[in-house]
DNA sequence: CAGTGATGTCAGCGCTGTTGACACCCGATC
DNA sequence: GATCGGGTGTCAACAGCGCTGACATCACTG
């Protein structure tokens, strides 16, 4: 038993991950500072490195976590299409609320750990639905950019930021901007929606695509 | 003339967002500090505090001064559907050079300036291609957050990360992830490719949709 | 029983954005 | 023409950040 201290060293990274995950959750504020995480710990800062490298690699290892308990808690049914936008409804669930770490994940491909079982399962839903074999990976890449690319930045929107952008495009002189002055008030209203709407853009055309191959 | 000093003082707005913009381009590094801005300017760093309230406000007056050149130098031509695809490609090539300015743009909509003209475009071709009208707002919305959140994510990515993560689904257990550890070989190797795929999937849906109104 | 490695503490480095006091210099005013 | 005042750049410094190296402590091993 080279690693695991029988007496229990009061810190672990399992522990440091909770801890860290504890403060993203209590604070609004997605950047939890080594200080701030320490003092959550009851311990001198600099401890963690003692089981980390640095930052990041809290942040991949908290990311992974996240990752595998998508995969775990999550029963799929119905058809590929059903099942892919759940699943890549839960993987927007998951990046609104924790995007920091996860985006470390981009940077850092983690060594071998628990967080890949989405990928697998949304490659094998696209092959599954008939993509041409060629276009699965880009497929996949698109879906997975857009996913996790609109939901990092819709998750920095604040009501207020919203809020602002209609009223910025509601004052604007209407001779240069007939579309944007008429449209300002419905936007953003719910981008929540706005992001299934673009999903299920995309899932039309996968399917289209596929339904003319099959023909 | 109460603003403007006739002898011309050293900086002003313009000739900071000059340097800073310079700054971005020299240095891949896209995180520019104003102790560098300062020492490019050859002056004390926080000389630019007399013309801009914070960092912030300098990074969204390079946004909006980098969203203007974008409508301003595009020529689009072709029917709706090509002149969006290409006024969104040209919004991603902006936004993988300076990500950073032109997210902090999200947060702080910059008070009337000239940045605006793209969104204009953008939704006036919504309507010519003949999407319903409730539906433009939405359909906006999908089409910005997946340009502007996809390209953020794109361009944090390297060769190395990518490669990366290339090798870590090629080293998965194959018994447990089949479709990745096939796949893997394939992927990221082209996300400017990608992009475009998953932009033309909601082009491809919207222009159905179109259609199917229409008949 | 001596020694070794893991763990937590502490002081501190170099960086960041930002502030307030100070000096200057130019243009307007009496 | 002297005097004021506001806009501008300088400087020192603050609080925060991630991170490092030296040190103390403790538990287990040979």
């Amino acid at each position: 038993m080279p690693a695991q201290n029988p007496v229990a060293s009061r810190l672990s990274r399992d522990v440091i991950v909770d801890a860290y995950l504890r403060l993203v959750e209590a604070e609004d504020n997605d950047s939890v500072s080594l200080r701030r995480l320490g003092s959550e710990l009851g311990v001198d800062p600099t401890a963690v490195y003692r089981h980390f490298r640095d930052k990041d690699e809290i942040l991949t290892a908290a990311a992974d976590r996240l990752l595998a308990e998508v995969t775990d808690g999550l029963e799929l049914s119905g058809g590929w299409r059903d099942q892919l936008r759940e699943l890549l409804l839960a993987l927007r669930r998951v990046y609104l609320v924790h995007p920091r770490a996860l985006l470390a994940l981009q940077l850092a491909p983690p060594r071998l750990e628990n967080g890949f079982g989405n990928v697998e399962r949304c490659i094998a839903l696209l092959r599954e639905a008939g993509v041409a074999e060629d276009e699965v990976p880009i497929a996949y890449e698109a879906l997975e950019t857009y996913t996790i690319g609109a939901t990092v930045f819709d998750a920095r929107a604040t009501e207020e930021s919203l809020a602002g952008w209609r009223q910025v495009y509601r004052m604007l002189p209407a001779g240069r901007f007939p579309n944007l002055t008429a449209t300002a008030a419905s936007l953003y209203l719910d981008i929540d929606k706005a992001f299934r709407y673009g999903l299920d853009l995309m899932l039309d055309a996968i399917e289209a695509r596929v339904r003319g191959i099959e023909r």
